[in-house]
DNA sequence: AGGCATCCATGACAGATGTCATGGGTGTCC
DNA sequence: GGACACCCATGACATCTGTCATGGATGCCT
């Protein structure tokens, strides 16, 4: 019997999952829990064999959670059920320990094979999210570019960008500038809409 | 017997939401889409009592398939189901008809407890989308501003925005301004991130 | 008919932004 | 030690943007 932790922020989802999942005959939902915190916590106490973790939950995100879980309980297997395939995602997940990473339009039948994958020790991400995620590739970003550029996701003008990164303007500025040409942008809005969605910030 | 469709992109919710709704003595799922054509076209062949519609599908999104569905199927009472509640959402769907919206936080019995409440004929309302949409409040945007102010969406520059909504740039520079100091922002890429979170656009 | 909001456009100006050259400081690798 | 990448900063310049004034066209309401 593999013993299943699920978090999923959203009730509906995540109570439907659970009756799903028991209806397997090896798997049996051990926790639930709706927030990255919560999921922590619930595994500590029940020591599942098989996390099923969303990506998206309101503190911390299912990646971290993970990547605690991995250091904290190493016998634990943890998987990622997401609602929108971002590349970046999927890679950060990889580097994080996550051993499943599947998209929510999968199928019942899908899902409960990969977390039997992974409980033996297996691994599987679903093939067009794979497919995605090398089309990307890597981030041609510095880590300070990414930085000051994910900064500038709220469209706020340089000097406040500056102000919350402890940067001058016109390090700001030359930061952006280079990014935008990285990324073939025409200004550093649209640089945040790529980077975005290649899933580099 | 409620005769229910269900309309999701994501297979692992439908399918989970339709066996949680089926354990209910009084409901039955009789039809699934993963799209909003194919909601439509499964509405039209099964009639069913009520259709519960995710807002967010690749073609058609639920609103627009709710409205259409109003429009054929009178006796199909419509309620929404969505992950991120924006407040425009709301407002929205409730012009077109739909008579349920709620937020897939909710748990299994509260959704249950609607379609029954919408098949009656009744109208149910997430209290705290409710409450959201009322501080939003109304678009100070005129028809044209939105339009613009959408189309700024990607962060392309002003050139290419004109280009897109058959203006000239200067026009677009106006609207944009004016759409800009409505929303009280800095520039018109903070003015595009409050639009959106309020759903104005 | 007059008032009003909206739509579209132009011109002009100040300020913000993108780009480039330049330079100093740090750490890493060969 | 030298090459190299990255980090941070400044100054200068051209362009892009935001704002304002102005004006004509349309349609709606009273």
């Amino acid at each position: 019997m593999i013993r299943v932790l699920l978090a999923d922020d959203e009730n509906l989802i995540r109570g439907a999952l659970a009756q799903m999942l028991d209806l397997e005959d090896d798997l049996e939902v051990v926790a639930q829990a709706a927030t990255g915190a919560a999921a922590l916590a619930a595994a500590r106490a029940h020591r599942p064999d098989v996390a099923v973790l969303d990506l998206q939950m309101p503190d911390l995100d299912g990646i971290e959670v993970a990547e605690r879980l991995g250091r904290e309980l190493p016998g634990c297997a943890c998987m990622i059920v997401t609602s929108h395939g971002r590349p970046g995602y999927l890679k950060r997940a990889l580097e994080s320990g996550v051993r499943g990473f599947l998209p929510k339009t999968t199928t019942a039948s899908t899902l409960a094979q990969v977390v039997r994958t992974v409980h033996t020790g297996g691994r599987h991400v679903d093939p067009e999210l794979a497919a995605e995620a090398i089309a990307a590739g890597d981030s041609p970003l510095t880590p300070r570019e990414a930085d000051v550029l994910e900064a500038a996701g709220s469209g706020a003008p340089v000097g406040e960008i500056a102000a919350r990164v402890h940067l001058s303007p016109g390090t700001v500025r030359n930061y952006l500038s280079s990014a935008t040409a990285k990324l073939g942008a025409a200004n550093r809005h649209e640089a945040v809409s790529t980077a975005r969605r290649m899933g580099w910030i």
